[in-house]
DNA sequence: CCTAGATGTGGACAGTGTTCACATTGCGTG
DNA sequence: CACGCAATGTGAACACTGTCCACATCTAGG
């Protein structure tokens, strides 16, 4: 597999924006080959940059991984609105359901386009305590969890919810969509092929939000 | 961090037994450190053995990774029959309910016990379709996955499911409880105590399996 | 213009998985 | 019982990784 040469005129000394370069490459790079391809070596490399000057722009290659796992986490917000933009019928409480659920199908159908940086999405967003870390966030400027806790916030108003449901009814949603991305990107369900997935995926989310009415 | 020597008398040129003693360093390692520090290496230093002589027993690394995760399925169907025989009282469908609930609590309990082996059981799980290997089972001589097929078709039995919700209700527990497993051991809930990680997974249990009906 | 700080280079180091020729040993066959 | 073969373990190599360092090169501000 060669890496295509995008600078056949030998680049000046400075790169100019290696930052943005190397994220770039390690988004790439993890679309072809999930986490274990996001290396820092072949970020470089693809950047037409030695190694050792990434560590001018991260301090290691967690933080590269960080820094690509937010362009991700962004991505999934946006995925997720525009599920959400799609909900236009029905009554207050429809409408609200129907949110609820582009929440998780947005989710999903992040994992399912993206298998590869959806992976390095968890991982930064598992693996530290990121609080130093800017958050990523979509168009209307939310996290991909703000917007959950949105749609969930708009079912209690509905006093379909109460308030001190919120908390377990949103971790109950994020852990059966991120269980069911995880199952149909590298788990059991990954030889389906992506309509039985997107069907399998509107069925699960659909119980879920049922089941969390009373 | 030193490795004891299990072995100060100089032990024979031939292990008499590598393979088992590096599943079990194997297990050690995964349990102090996770995926990451199940190295083929550092298991072979531990058995006291030369790193090529894994190679006579394993194919690879990751063939080294299956069986400890194979191992660590066991022990986490051990679990969940664990979390089952508890359930005694009530009629048939609280027995059946609570049953499945069991299922869920289990897989929890199995991934807060030891975080390090859930993560490789879950990428032996997932990473490949190992349908080569012998699925690893519990005292009753199911897998996890066949545990939770169990409970799901009793209640079909009670007429409390249809039969052909059986696979997307199935798919939705378990996305759910491994999600949860997730987010409580490597996620946003990783700093919790213990009790409220418990009680929160039984919230998240209830939640679910009462949305399951109609 | 010219120097100080920012940025990129090349080479090194330790650690990893993997392979290979070779050493050692256990075991079944004569 | 002896012998030889197959199984098992060794040590050194290779390519790859992350990380660091002295040094080279450039850019910007006084």
């Amino acid at each position: 597999m060669l890496d295509l040469v995008q600078d056949a005129i030998p680049r000046p000394y400075h790169h100019g924006d290696l930052r943005a370069a190397l994220v770039r490459a390690g988004v790439e790079l993890a679309r072809e080959g999930g986490l274990a391809a996001l290396t820092l070596r072949a970020a470089t490399r693809r950047a037409g940059v030695s190694a050792g000057a990434a560590y001018r722009h991260f301090t290691s290659h967690e933080d590269l991984t960080f820094a690509v796992g937010a362009v991700a986490l962004s991505d999934m917000a946006r995925s997720i609105e525009r599920r959400q933009a799609e909900v236009v019928s029905g009554n207050d409480l429809e409408r609200a359901l129907a949110m609820l659920r582009a929440v998780g199908l947005g989710y999903i159908d992040y994992a399912l386009d993206d298998p590869g940086n959806f992976e390095v999405a968890m991982f930064g967003l598992f693996t530290l305590a990121h609080t130093s870390l800017e958050p990523a966030r979509g168009d209307r400027g939310l996290t991909p969890y703000e917007l959950l806790v949105d749609a969930v916030t708009h079912l209690v108003a509905l006093d379909v919810l109460k308030a001190e449901q919120s908390f377990t009814v949103a971790i109950t949603c994020w852990s059966t969509v991120h269980g069911f991305a995880t199952l149909a990107t590298r788990g059991p369900l990954r030889e389906l092929p992506r309509e039985a997935l997107d069907e399998q995926a509107d069925d699960v989310v659909r119980t879920l939000v049922a089941g969390l009415l009373p």
